[in-house]
DNA sequence: TGACAAAGTTGGAACGTTCCAAATATTAAT
DNA sequence: ATTAATATTTGGAACGTTCCAACTTTGTCA
């Protein structure tokens, strides 16, 4: 014993009954008497049963197989990190199990990735698509009509599902929530200007930059790796203008960061001298020393959401493409200079 | 066309040949004629076949499944979001993929994802096992002869490998550092005290303090979460005794980032006016100010290796549990007040 | 008792691939 | 031209499951 793997047809003869019924108790099947039922479940406990989804899919053609995909760009990034967190919740408890993948930003990687999912057979897709894909590098999926949701970056002409988050919003309202608090050389600091997202919170901080008395000065955007290094780098040259901000609105949390220890690297007080707000709301931002004053995007929540777009497009059968987008909301906390009194901490 | 899926046989027709050729070129046989095998391919393209791996990895029951798994207890946690990406990056370019999931530090939902993992003939897996797993859970894993490879927590009855840090030597080096700039009250902070990985941090904190004047001193060694939070928190309690430290070494680097929280927010200057050392290096240690002293453990590098001893294994047929130290090494940065002179920033 | 329905069970065939042994085509050697 | 050797191709059978249609058993009713 031990050499070859249990089957169906071994707890079959074990319990003295055929693989059909066996088949039957497996799918909880109420045609089944219940005394077989129990029996043949103590043969497979006691033979040490596995049952081998790979056969199983492999006959029923058309239901699909139970696995999706979820392919990110950067997974060491903690954004990503927790998105993934949120999808792994709900595909879990919907019987599911994922292939995680990362791209590190390449499109070779990416490819090959997503052939080989196909391969494994998976019943969808979620993807956080690396700097540069293309509509075309989604074709065939939507060809094979595998369901895919996009999340984080969209892709123009792609057929497919897509979530973002409302980066228009989002900075458009950080910006207004300085301009309140009496700033006006507000600086957008941080990105790559080549990406979709980088547009969008550009886009919202101009509009909002518009309508104050300062309105846009493009001195004032300084992009960068969406990094804490980034951050630390755009910073500096920030300073280095003949009339630097006082206030930044970063491309994302990291970036924060790094404006936030590069501001201090300089003896300038975050939250004091000056006023940072971050995008993203990652789990570092409430507990860092000061707290930080962000754009919360729910990085779990929106992995739940997009998984459920992707099981409700799975279970549909026709994909439909359904384009989404999460509300962001501002988070006040230390860094903008808002909260003028010091928080206490509990103690024990 | 494009209801049903494209098969060899498909292939085989419309390149006429059989159904035997085609699946020689999928291997790229030396026995099939390069002239077929370049009509064949391009058949193939033209179709837009995609490999069934389910179906072939059915048909050879020795051969294994290209595919492994990957359970780890806190994926928000960046240390282990690291650690997926270096398991991936080594699975990846041997041809495998991973399914990842995430437990939670959940027993229970480790033992469904580790079924549901075997369900779906992963080849091998890689755990970083949920707090209070007992070697008994593991026990199905090696009687079905799948191999696994524990990293992080080992747990000590089970016949696995497993491939953990030297944290013992780790807390040694810390404290000898701290003891030799000059500190006696030097503190533990952080980490649940019923794990192995805390009883390994505190043993080497023990031994190396019981070599100083000072000797060892319970009071000095203050549990909490393993997390920022628990850092701040810890810190609190440190801070109200009669004779408070003047040192640190903490759990792990959240810890460490918490304890710097909470020393600021008493407007004491970490890396001044008290040293803090922590443990993982993770990749915001160095850039954070001031940069975190602490003892590198280089999350992907443990990732790589633990892939590569769990293929090992899985391309030898027969498990052989081997158990293995990944060695550790202090980097010295400004929270230990070790530097003197303040580093200055690369400026564009 | 016979007919009929309901409940429970079952033996192939099928899914898409690989493997084996055997068949055929090609080339070299006599 | 015949044989031997080599190169290339091929038709089943098998992998572990599900589905279908048909079968057997049991119970009910007249």
């Amino acid at each position: 014993m031990g050499k070859g793997r249990v089957t169906v047809i071994d707890i079959a003869k074990a319990a003295g009954v055929s693989k059909s019924t066996v088949s039957l108790v497996l799918q909880a099947s109420p045609l089944v008497n219940e005394s077989t039922r129990t029996k043949v479940n103590a043969v497979m406990r006691e033979l040490g049963y596995v049952y081998n989804r790979g056969a199983a899919n492999l006959r029923q053609a058309n239901a699909r197989s139970k696995i999706i995909g979820i392919v990110v760009n950067d997974l060491t990034n903690s954004f990503f990190a927790e998105l993934a967190v949120g999808v792994d919740t709900v595909v879990q408890s919907a019987g599911f199990v994922q292939f995680l993948s990362n791209t590190s930003e390449s499109i070779d990687r990416q490819r090959e990735v997503i052939a080989s999912m196909r391969e494994h057979g998976v019943s969808g897709l979620i993807i956080s698509p690396a700097r540069g894909t293309e509509a075309f590098d989604l074709k065939p999926l939507v060809m094979a009509g595998i369901p895919v949701v996009l999340v984080v970056r969209n892709i123009p002409g792609a057929k497919v599902s897509s979530l973002v988050s409302d980066n228009h919003a989002g900075t458009f309202a950080a910006v207004e929530h300085l301009a309140a608090l009496g700033h006006s050389r507000i600086a957008f600091v941080g990105g790559f200007s080549d990406t979709a997202v980088f547009d969008e919170r550009l886009g919202g901080y101009r509009d909002a930059m518009s309508k104050t008395s300062t309105g846009v000065r493009d001195e004032l955007v300084v992009s960068s790796a969406p990094s804490r290094a980034g951050g630390v780098d755009a910073l500096a040259r920030a300073m280095t203008m003949p009339e630097p901000p006082t206030a930044a609105v970063c491309f994302n949390d990291a970036v924060a960061f790094g404006v936030c220890d590069g501001l201090r690297a300089r003896r300038i007080e975050p939250g004091k001298d000056f006023a940072v707000v971050g995008f993203d709301d990652v789990i570092e931002a409430k507990t860092t020393v000061p707290a930080l004053t962000t754009i919360s995007v729910d990085p779990q929540g929106i992995g739940q959401r997009a998984a459920q777009m992707l099981l409700k497009q799975i279970n549909a059968g026709k994909p439909e493409a359904e384009s989404a987008v999460s509300s962001v909301r501002l988070i006040v906390r230390e860094s903008c200079g808002a909260a003028m009194n010091k928080p206490g901490r509990k103690m024990a």
